[in-house]
DNA sequence: CGTTAGATTGAGCACGCTCAAAATAAGTGG
DNA sequence: CCACTTATTTTGAGCGTGCTCAATCTAACG
């Protein structure tokens, strides 16, 4: 291979979807690149309804999704369900998880997947060898604290209309960062007693609020994919605030390598 | 001074309560302890009601807890409030908001406290000369996050006794967890405004729950104290889960120094 | 073409909200 | 130490969002 400009770099069928998203945020070194691909070796293939683990697991792995969405869910008094997040392309799991024994929550796949699996373990290697790596799965996985404190002010004491808003909103931010693109029609492969667990309405309120907001002209949704059609009402409704933009690396160490 | 067997510690006036946190969960070396140290210097006293940051602030630093409580806030549309974190004694604030230039939450004190405040790039350092305190690090703020999942769980689908339980007993868990001593009694300065935005109520609403709690025996409220008379019912109630007694460290490196 | 998961619609109910006023407790200055 | 102000709690009355239960309808898939 030719020489290349360092600044250069040119996504190859060796670039992982979550090297991909690393890159996004930080100009990784070749040997930061390594270590994170060594993290990916072979990718497993779920079908849509399964369980990758289940709440209160002795779970010693952690999860990079390739392709597909998975739900991290709990269930509460009385069987119901309350879905904590969304996980899809690029997304880290089981960080939430890794400082006690057992897993917060289940993790199942909302559609087909391919997903990475990896021991906590080789965490604490890439710790030691890229700091700076630590520094960055440290703040990935902050956004998940994020992401949670989101979801608990839009249910906080805001009314189902809002929390809907909120939710596409959130979603569609989300994978925005991911594609680059932005696309008013979003594909969200979520039934209405999926959208109804994650801001903590029934289906049938859910239905209800769905049909009312595409009378206002807000959104349209059929079968997984929703339009925001009105995004700026939407933001009024929910007072959405996007951060998934960019990270905050000024206080990261040097890369090591 | 003489050598001393290297298993005992003793707590010292210079142990700080952020110290004495990690070293709950990790046989701090000294060079680890003294790089913590360096992180503590000049604590400040701040009166109850004042605002250390406020939310969509360009904040820079971290914070450690030495004493008194403080609150993550965020404002919802029509002024309402919602609470997202309690903060007190040995917490570190800020690690949410590392990942991103603007702190997602306004951050005030609900009593008199001390605390100490260190510069984010402070981090930066520690994470390249003790991989095993980033890994730390790493899961402490991992434990954010699952207390986040708990309060949304909580807040989900269940009806407002239970949340109330859930928010008395996680509050109970973690007070426990820095003192070591398991008390009916816990102290809580929060005012019933204060508990109905944390658990999504109103103040009038909580202050009929807490009524109808005292009038079953579940628990007994004044001022700034809880007193938990049934822990087995309100554990029923709220179907809460303790998590935070121990730390997995089986992944961490080894330490450095 | 039958089966099943998901969406839609209706009727009645209740938990928690709003508005409002009074009572109690805690601070503050003379 | 009392009079005053301010914060917090308590209680009432009426209303509405969102729930439950239940039935029907639609779309997907083998």
């Amino acid at each position: 291979m030719p020489p290349q400009r360092p600044q250069y770099r040119r996504p190859t069928l060796f670039d992982s979807c979550f090297v991909a998203r690393l890159n996004r945020y930080l100009d990784l070194t070749p040997s930061e690149r390594d270590a994170i691909t060594q993290l990916e070796r072979d990718p497993k293939n779920y079908a849509a309804g399964t369980t990758l683990w289940t709440e209160g697991d002795d779970v010693s792995e952690l999860l990079i999704v390739h392709q597909g969405w998975a739900l991290s869910e709990t269930r509460l008094t009385g069987g119901k369900r309350q879905i904590l997040r969304f996980h899809f392309s690029g997304d880290l799991i089981g960080a939430s998880g890794i400082a006690f024994r057992d897993a917060p929550a289940s993790i199942v796949a909302a559609t087909d997947m391919v997903v990475c699996r990896f021991p906590r373990m080789a965490l604490g290697e890439t710790f030691i060898a890229h700091p700076r790596l630590a520094a960055l799965f440290f703040s990935i996985s902050q956004m998940e604290s994020i992401d949670l404190s989101d979801r608990l002010r839009a249910m906080g004491r805001s009314e189902g209309k809002a929390r809907l808003a909120n939710l596409f909103l959130s979603i569609a931010a989300r994978m925005r960062a991911v594609t680059g693109e932005h696309n008013p029609v979003v594909r969200i492969p979520l039934t209405q007693s999926d959208l109804g667990d994650a801001v903590g309405l029934t289906q049938v309120h859910v239905n209800r609020l769905i049909r009312q907001m595409t009378e206002e002209k807000l959104i349209t949704r059929n079968r997984s994919t929703v339009t925001l059609l009105d995004e700026q009402g939407l933001v009024d409704l929910s007072r959405f605030v996007d951060r998934f933009s960019s990270v905050d690396s000024s206080w990261f160490p040097p890369a090591a390598g």
